[in-house]
DNA sequence: TTGAGAGTTTGAGACGATTCAAAAGAATCT
DNA sequence: AGATTCTTTTGAATCGTCTCAAACTCTCAA
């Protein structure tokens, strides 16, 4: 309502709009009086600049959407805790999408972010391919895929999740286990693919000494980690796997609670291993084994990939960003199990 | 680069700019023919409506800020998606800023969501009081304050923290402890400085027959509660407090990490009771009784007034509205206490 | 044949800031 | 005083979309 613009400012400040202008963007050009009597009439007025106007004459936002799979995994929290702390110091935003790892509401997300003419958007795909994706960044909006696969046409960066999965299998066969569970989402979420290609691969090690059970849910959750270890909990032993290991530190929670309510231990029971390393994981029931990802790093360096880009878009050259997770071992999986 | 605009669409159209943009805004008043005819030349180029001109033009945005204390701390995520998702229905987008208890932060996030010209700010602010928020409504941007004080002067969504303190406090009096401590940060917090209150009353209602202590950090944090619990385990057993009261359940899971490094029992040796009632919460080593708030409640209906104000700004009066609390016992604070 | 009325389409302003060539003013030198 | 250079200030054009009064096209009735 009481919004003033510049015309207003200028008036007041008896000046003319460019003027003003220059107060705001290069005040080391106008002169110091002018500049005092311009900054006075801006306050007087309550003058507040209007960003949209400015972009719109300026052609790019200042700010970076960043798409996630579940703003309720601590992991992504601090991904974008990462990003918004390289943002800062560029006196960008950052603005927090949820996909929820439903294809439609990231759709959404990025029409929206792609209309707000964005600078550019930091994503962690619902699925692996990705045409809009492409096609967004065909129509001039850089991509950037977090923990992603590296497709060559954008930007990457990524923790090696098959190394990752293959650590954490390693380990449990190590410690004794003869009969593991890997307990994933679905595997059309890379990864959760990679995750378990690399315990696969451990237990291929093996020499068959190791048989590897998969269970596959429709999304990464507590709930479903704790659904998961219901159904395993009411197994007859002997069925039982020895140690199950999961696709993310939420659906080891939740297992591990299932373990918890239906009488059985952790770790002599059931060894358990989750997979982000979340601060939550540390403060489990059993403090649970995870593997841990540089998640602000993560963030930090997706942001600086694209920062990159908009810089220069002529000499930029898309780069595949990997790092390597490691192993952190708690109670959750510390015992040796006879076999 | 390539992004094109209604003109050009309008060309390959063959109609006139005016009629392009009622393709997009009120498509029913434009003969079946021509409409079909521009959304080919839409598809075709790949047209897609740059939201900032239209909002410039058009007066007001469609994005809602939400400035949180914290991000890391699931409650702010829970408020977000609660508000997120009547957002959603309303096509507006939220973006998430996090203060993260810094005055500093806050006000450039403030500044920055007024100019871009946001639709309204829902906000839990770092300090009670906030000269800041009310120019900003006085400014035009509507303002409602989550999890906060009703100052009358703009729309709040609060849940009754003292009746909450009183609640936690009465039931571990109930199991028999004498001697509380009151885990917070610091008492320029409202939620802190009422939680407080609440447990102090009741408190005084046992008739000087209970003793509450205090300690105050600088945030609410995991590692504020784990320091303070390390402080707690080093006391001489005979000046251990019984039960402790965390201000929030992040600061609860910190206490009872100490609690273990340092291997004394929950609830045996030390009752603990948090606040918030975060889905990690029932997870921990301990699960862990708390307070509960209707977490994704506060953020719908926190957007609702929002939306109410914008719709109608003339007859809109402000509204404070007010939640009841929870008890959660679990095993954290379950057995009773001989004194 | 004309006029009324309904249904479509048009295009010239906004919206608020930035840009930049050009004008104005001030300072310095001959 | 006039020429030259340097510093400030000006204001019209621009960014992409929406709005709305006016113009145009039909159809139908008088």
């Amino acid at each position: 309502m009481a919004t003033r613009n510049i015309k207003e400012v200028a008036q007041l400040a008896r000046v003319s709009v460019g003027t003003v202008s220059n107060v705001l963007n290069r005040p080391e050009i106008v002169s110091p009086a002018t500049r005092e009597r311009v900054f006075e009439a801006i306050k007087k007025l309550g003058f507040v600049r209007n960003e949209v106007a400015r972009h719109l004459r300026v052609g790019r936002s200042r700010t970076v959407g960043l798409v996630v799979l579940d703003v309720s995994n601590p992991f992504f929290v601090d991904v974008a805790q990462g990003a918004e702390s390289v943002a800062d110091d560029h006196d960008s935003m950052v603005v927090l999408c949820n996909s929820a790892g439903d294809p439609g509401r990231e759709r959404r997300h990025l029409d929206q972010l792609e209309q707000q003419r964005v600078m550019g958007i930091l994503i962690t795909p619902v699925e692996m391919e990705s045409p809009w994706l492409e096609e967004l960044a065909g129509r001039g909006t850089p991509v950037v895929l977090v923990d992603s696969p590296a497709t060559g046409l954008q930007c990457s960066v990524a923790v090696d999740d098959r190394l990752g999965g293959q650590i954490a299998g390693a380990h449990l066969i190590e410690r004794g286990h003869r009969r593991i569970l890997f307990v994933g989402g679905p595997t059309s979420i890379r990864q959760v693919a990679d995750r378990h290609a690399g315990v696969s691969s451990a237990v291929a090690a093996a020499d068959g000494a190791v048989e590897l059970l998969t269970s596959t849910s429709p999304t990464l959750t507590v709930a479903e980690g704790r659904a998961v270890g219901e159904r395993v909990a009411a197994l007859p032993p002997e069925e039982r796997p020895t140690a199950a290991f999961c696709a993310n530190d939420m659906m080891a929670l939740g297992f591990l609670q299932a373990m918890a309510t239906h009488g059985l231990r952790v770790p002599e029971d059931l060894a358990i291993i989750g997979y982000d390393d979340i601060d939550f994981a540390a403060a489990a029931a059993v403090p649970l084994s995870s593997v841990r990802q540089p998640r602000e790093l993560l963030g930090r360096t997706a942001i600086d990939l694209l920062l990159e880009e908009v810089a220069d878009p002529e000499q930029h050259r898309h780069r595949q960003v990997i790092f390597q997770p490691d192993l952190v071992i708690r109670e959750s999986s510390a015992r040796r199990r006879d076999a």
